[in-house]
DNA sequence: CCAATTGTCTATTAATATGGTAGATTTAGT
DNA sequence: ACTAAATCTACCATATTAATAGACAATTGG
């Protein structure tokens, strides 16, 4: 029941590249410095998004990643499933089996998982990157209000 | 984001248990059988939820696992944290950053993962085994009453 | 055109987690 | 004493995760 790594990181670069919207292609060097992700395995995050059409991607000289789309149209399930492959926690139960048999409770595992994999993906499929972006600056200003509270 | 296969067993182990609650020990060879789980396996599991104080044992002939308490008090939220620790998605910010940095996004995903771990406890420390037992008596009057209906 | 820069691709590696097994030991009932 | 059960310690194989290496392709500025 945890976040990989990949996604984590996938999460922080594409939050990094919706703050930084509409200025242009992002290098990944810049944002595996900023962000302090490994540039190597960063690639391969970017490369994923991009082939999953969340990203777009200039090569060469000034080239760079910038996002596919308005960060309001990107939600963090998008990116997640792209890193980790389905969200539910569902192949608890590999085959359906019809036996009506008086010991076969994996069906009611499966159920509770069904409920548990919806209220994930209310949360995840709900909350997009530009909602990201907001909370990055409401944390900032409560920060800066609190570091005047202490000042004073 | 996915439930291993030692927390599917353990919570096959634990509806099997409260299915035979009041009926004395039952023991691994049992369990295993009817369950299908490689016994061996469920030993450790079993062992890992007595130490945690969820099952009581008694060793020798005649002797077995039971539930240390009953269904109605322990949660699937229980049985999980036990086998796979804890629930919460959250590790992916290791350490709390106080810097003030315009890049520092982590905390920021910590705040979501924090939506996403209370909405998964807000299921599975709801259900008790009490509440999976009458869903898979339900899920069995349902079949047999199917049964029926496609027999007439 | 050329060289520098940047993404793309294919492998490989190291570490850790998962799923499962083996066998000796202790405990308790008959 | 004998037997059936849990307990304990250790081990192993495989898969997954996290990360790295290096050659290759495309683009742009000069």
């Amino acid at each position: 029941m945890k976040l990989s790594k990949k996604s984590d990181y996938a999460l922080r670069a594409m939050i990094y590249l919706s703050m930084n919207y509409q200025r242009g292609a992002v290098q990944i060097k810049e944002i595996s410095a900023k962000e302090k992700i490994p540039q190597k395995f960063l690639e391969n995050i970017l490369l994923a998004l991009r082939k999953a059409g969340i990203l777009n991607s200039k090569m060469g000289l000034r080239g760079g990643y910038e996002l596919a789309r308005s960060p309001d149209l990107i939600t963090l399930g998008d990116v997640i499933r792209v890193l980790d492959g389905a969200i539910a926690p569902v192949n608890c139960v590999s085959q359906i089996s019809y036996k009506p048999c008086s010991v076969e409770v994996t069906c009611v595992i499966r159920g509770v998982m069904m409920d548990v994999r919806k209220a994930i993906t209310d949360v995840l499929d709900t909350i997009t990157f530009a909602d990201m972006c907001k909370r990055v600056k409401d944390s900032l200003e409560k920060k800066e209000s609190e570091v005047l509270t202490y000042a004073i």
